[in-house]
DNA sequence: CATTAGGATCAAA
DNA sequence: TTTGATCCTAATG
């Protein structure tokens, strides 16, 4: 039985990253792979550090057992049975399409056919495994959405895969190598099985209907534990848990966000939309409660504007009302945002793309509240477009981007009722980035010859994640409802839809293990030379003091005072120079390098 | 010259 | 109080 203990605290802040990460378009696209691999992750035994250090660590705050603690039957209705996401069967008429390809890394000729596979499924230190066998995934725009022809699903060729870059593609295929990446190189243990990357045509949810809606599954098959969601039917919120993630690791309380997480998906009312006609025939089935008020305020939550801290937890509380007996407990969580920091940089690196692709396809700048009327009716246009919403009608749409920004979702819902839920969140996606860093200042309308080829401008994005990061494993929500835990969190639960200034409180440590997260945008100015280890290489350090700096607004930060709060962190046991010291090579020390 | 180490001081949280 | 920014001297290569 799942109950909700009061005094524990409550992942209200965990709760709404989903639907801040399934409004990214990547994960409008294929949040269930990466959900599903995320989960297969986060069930995965592994190695965690028995200790972690007190000096200048920040411990994620204790979410893990909401889902074992909630009760369900304190919401109004009672515990009635929730509609779970379950990605149907596939409908036994029609074969699931399929592409195998299969290729020989030991050949090098294979090598050279298909480099980016190589690459994709092996770490460049590793010897390639014998046998690697891909089911590769279709391209999915996002438009195809609603196609219904199978065969857009599935291009004719292998070739023109997910990892090919489309000339018609938003997207890049960097997040999901970065993900492959992560999920070969960081995640799983080494196993006897062929990596093997399978592809799953999921039809619409709850599989009442035609196949308009495919996700793409990759899976590791070597995880015996990975959460099967592919139940076709209405599932109990609490059966699903139990028999997915609850038996198996929330004992060890790691992974009971997920359970969370899964959940809010099931809850969500963009994915509903998104989902359009099917999901009505699905929910001709008397499944869905309305009545959840409490679960579905604070999964509908999108004010992920609010100000996060970073704040020691305290240990003494949660430990004492919680689970003294459990010393992984925080260990584990630290693993499991480790787990999700690849994720939400895959949605940060999509959701850059998206914006920057934007601005430049429409010509407005970053900061809505910029944008006149008709750029704003253009960027509903635009957005409209790509979530294959009907188009917004311009009488309903007659303000300009101030005024945009304030309304509330249940305002856009009014004006545009068949999308205005993901335009709402894809506008507080937008703002949330631009919130961050003044990108209005330093976008200029006229710089269509500057080299602005995502050089500089990746930078602005960092503060985004570290949001993103802090709030999944570093925020100290509290639920609503729970008024002891509520005096001694931080009372700001207004949304403001309004940027703040005022910088993220992040570390000097945090800031550089997120440039090494993302090698993709900073690998040039700093990299990992021993993941394992923790031991990385400042390749450019006047680019990353500026960075430092940027993110820090002190404009005057140089190397010289970076570093020396790198050697601040030698006494508090952070970070230390390697054994043989190196110039500009430092590492962190256990457990800041997991 | 850049880098490293670490003392001292100050400001902000 | 902690953390980081700033400025500094000295040593290293």
């Amino acid at each position: 039985m799942v109950r909700y203990r009061r005094g524990s605290n409550f992942p209200c802040n965990e709760s709404r990253i989903p639907k801040l990460l399934r409004n990214c378009r990547i994960f409008q696209r294929e949040s269930w792979c990466i959900w599903e691999e995320l989960c297969a992750v986060l069930v995965e035994p592994q190695e965690m550090p028995q200790t972690v250090p007190s000096a200048g660590f920040t411990p994620p705050c204790d979410y893990t057992n909401f889902a074992e603690n909630f009760d369900l039957s304190l919401l109004p209705g009672g515990e009635q049975p929730v509609l779970a996401y379950a990605p149907p069967p596939l409908p036994p008429e029609k074969p699931q399409p399929k592409i195998y390809t299969t290729f020989y890394p030991d050949s090098p000729e294979q090598e050279d056919f298909r480099p980016d596979f190589q690459t994709l499924l092996v770490p460049d230190e590793e010897k390639p495994p014998a046998n690697v066998y891909l089911e590769v995934p279709p391209i999915l725009s996002p438009n195809s959405y609603r196609q219904s022809s199978e065969a857009n699903f599935y291009p004719s060729s292998p070739e023109l895969s997910l990892y090919t870059p489309s000339p018609n593609s938003l997207y890049s295929q960097s997040p999901v190598d970065d993900f492959f990446q992560y999920v070969k190189k960081e995640a799983y243990p080494p196993s006897p099985y062929p990596y093997r990357i399978k592809e799953e045509n999921f039809l619409s949810p709850c599989g009442f209907s035609s196949p308009t809606s495919p996700a793409t599954s990759y899976s590791n098959l070597s995880s015996p534990e990975q959460i099967n969601i592919q139940q076709a039917e209405t599932t109990d919120v609490l059966e699903l848990l139990e028999n997915t993630v609850l038996d198996k690791q929330i004992k060890q309380e790691s992974t009971v966000d997920f359970g969370n997480i899964l959940s809010s998906f099931q809850d969500s009312e963009s994915l509903r939309r998104l989902l359009g006609e099917d999901f009505k025939e699905a929910q001709t089935v008397p499944s869905k409660p309305k009545d959840h008020q409490l679960l579905r305020e604070v999964l509908r939550d999108t004010s992920f504007q609010k100000k996060f801290n970073i704040k020691p937890i305290d240990f003494g509380f949660i430990g004492g009302d919680i689970k003294m007996e459990e010393p992984d407990e925080s260990a584990q969580r630290d693993l499991m945002r480790e787990n999700i920091e690849p994720v939400l940089s895959m949605a940060i690196e999509q959701m850059r793309k998206d914006v920057d692709t934007t601005c430049a396809a429409l010509g407005i700048s970053p900061d809505p509240t910029q944008w006149s009327a008709a750029e704003v009716l253009s960027w509903l246009q635009w957005t409209s477009r790509q979530f294959s919403l009907p188009d917004p009608v311009p009488d309903q749409w007659d303000l300009n981007g101030t005024s945009l920004a304030a309304l509330s979702e249940e305002d856009f819902t009014r004006r545009s009722p068949q999308g205005g839920v993901i335009l709402h969140a894809q506008l507080e996606i937008w703002k949330a980035a631009c919130s961050e860093e003044d990108l209005s200042m330093s976008w200029q309308p006229e710089t269509a010859s500057s080299n602005a080829s995502s050089g500089d401008m990746s930078d602005d994005w960092s503060p985004l994640k570290a949001r993103l990061l802090s709030c999944v494993a570093f925020t100290d929500g509290s639920f609503p409802d729970d008024d002891e835990e509520a005096s001694s969190s931080q009372a700001d639960p207004t949304r403001p839809t309004t940027s703040r200034s005022g910088g993220s409180h992040i570390h000097l440590w945090q800031f550089l293990k997120e440039l090494l997260a993302s090698p993709q945008t900073h690998g040039s100015c700093i990299r990992w030379l021993d993941r394992s280890k923790g031991i990385f290489k400042i390749e450019d350090s006047v680019k990353v003091a500026r960075l430092w700096g940027k993110r820090k607004n002190r404009p005057a930060m140089n190397y010289d005072k970076l570093s020396r709060s790198i050697r601040q962190y030698y006494k508090k046991g952070i970070m230390k120079k390697t054994e043989r010291s190196q110039r500009l090579v430092y590492q962190f020390c256990h457990p800041y390098n997991l």
